[in-house]
DNA sequence: CGTTAAATTGAAGATCGTCAACCAAGGTGG
DNA sequence: CCACCTTGGTTGACGATCTTCAATTTAACG
């Protein structure tokens, strides 16, 4: 299927909202850097659900800052066994790694309809040459990348499935909830649970009925695309959830 | 038990060297820019087997390279769960992530008796600001973790334990390897089965069975610390494995 | 409506964990 | 030098968790 063409920015919608509002739970960002980073978006692109975005292996010349839609970073086995590494929201650079890794070793696709800016490579360069606190932020952003690899690592490797399943809603609330797209009772997540399996490492089937005991437990409801949180703190209990690994300040500025 | 004291490095004896040898995998390295290297450890240190070299939590000033022995990253669950998200040979930056993130969110301990150096993070920051290349190469590492967490995350989710075993084996070897530490036979491996099992996200019971396995099949043995290889190729087979992700270039310059 | 993808449930089976026992090696103290 | 202790390795028996297979239901969509 043909990839629509990137169209140009209109003006009226901030390509950079969601990355603010992430950023700024981190640290301070000025307006002028703010404008740094409009002004590097070079087009806003879309795409419908299960889409390549980058194939693994390729070497884009620019990165994908994710405005609407879920992307996932995925790894396959043999052929058939998919493996998601990386679920990204509004606001996550998808593939900044890709500036300095040259070529991407795992495929990028969306999760659902998606919209996306593209930032070209030779912008960042820029960033990084008269915009350093702007460039130790976004590779930070990359190395909590990492953090939340490493507790997806202890998710797979120590949880039990239902912990797991839990652990993978509670993540992302909180996450969703950074910019601005969760309510105090849930939130939207219009993915299959065969998307959740292939996340936590389970099959679909046993996802079905991790989702099962977690309805019957009055914890939360996973059904139609929408996450309904019963019982946060159960939740949290249950599925071992501390949000440290996360590296959110408090509250934003 | 006490830490021993750090002592100035001393001549004849060059902390930065495999460092150097992986760098040179990656890019070419300048004979100044290894200089600055050099000039930015500030003391060696020692430290005995299952010690902790950093606690979850805490905002070290400096970093670790590590020289000699190996090193893991690891998160628990609970309490007696532990998973290994990461390992370490020598010439790893083990904890170059903190300079950015501040805090760290896992535990860092010695697998067995380390040799490591200490760079100060304001040593990072002058390579930083004076040395671009430099300091893309050594973000380039942290870049480089995160693709070998993906990997096993890859690996814990979907390939059977043998396969996993297997896979933790062969990326050993290789790592290993660029660092001078393997022979075409095999290699030096002192660790426990239990940590084995922490790695791949096991139990040591299990990972016993899939050791014997391994031997019995004749792909490989590993007794007493060291790992013997009989059957690359089939080693590689078993274990699905392809160095892709290290981002080795094929020869050094 | 008919078609397709996803959700759901049951039944059966495989993989891996738990429990338990025993062995081997290495260090310690007498 | 040797009992003793501790840690890790090894094996067997059993059981739980999770997968596989299969059938049915539901929902979305042209």
């Amino acid at each position: 299927m043909a990839t629509p063409a990137p169209r140009r920015v209109e003006e009226g919608d901030d390509p950079v909202g969601p990355l603010l509002l992430k950023l700024r739970r981190r640290d301070a960002v000025s307006a002028r850097e703010a404008q740094v980073l409009r002004d590097a978006v070079e087009a806003v692109g879309e795409l419908p659900a299960d889409h390549v975005m980058v194939e693994a292996g390729a070497a884009p010349g620019a990165c994908t800052l994710l405005l609407e839609g879920l992307v996932v970073r995925t790894k396959a086995l043999n052929g058939d066994l998919r493996q998601i590494t990386d679920i990204h929201v509004p606001g996550d650079f998808v593939d900044l790694h890709g500036y300095l890794l040259k070529r991407l070793e795992h495929r990028i696709a969306s999760l659902t309809p998606v919209r996306f800016a593209r930032v070209p490579h030779a912008a960042l360069t820029r960033i990084t040459e008269s915009e350093p606190h702007l460039a130790r932020l976004l590779w930070l952003g990359t190395l909590i990348d990492a953090a939340v690899q490493r507790e997806r690592i202890l998710s797979i490797g120590r949880r039990t499935a239902l912990a797991r399943v839990a652990h993978f809603m509670c993540e992302l609330f909180v996450r969703l909830d950074v910019v601005g797209l969760a309510e105090q009772e849930g939130f939207s997540l219009p993915i299959t649970q065969i998307d959740i399996a292939d996340a936590t490492g389970l099959t679909s089937v046993h996802v079905n009925r991790m989702l099962r005991q977690l309805r019957d437990r009055s914890l939360l409801t996973f059904r139609g695309g929408n996450a309904v949180i019963h019982d946060w703190p159960g939740l949290q209990a249950l599925a071992d959830f501390d949000p440290d690994y996360l590296f959110l300040t408090p509250e934003p500025r």
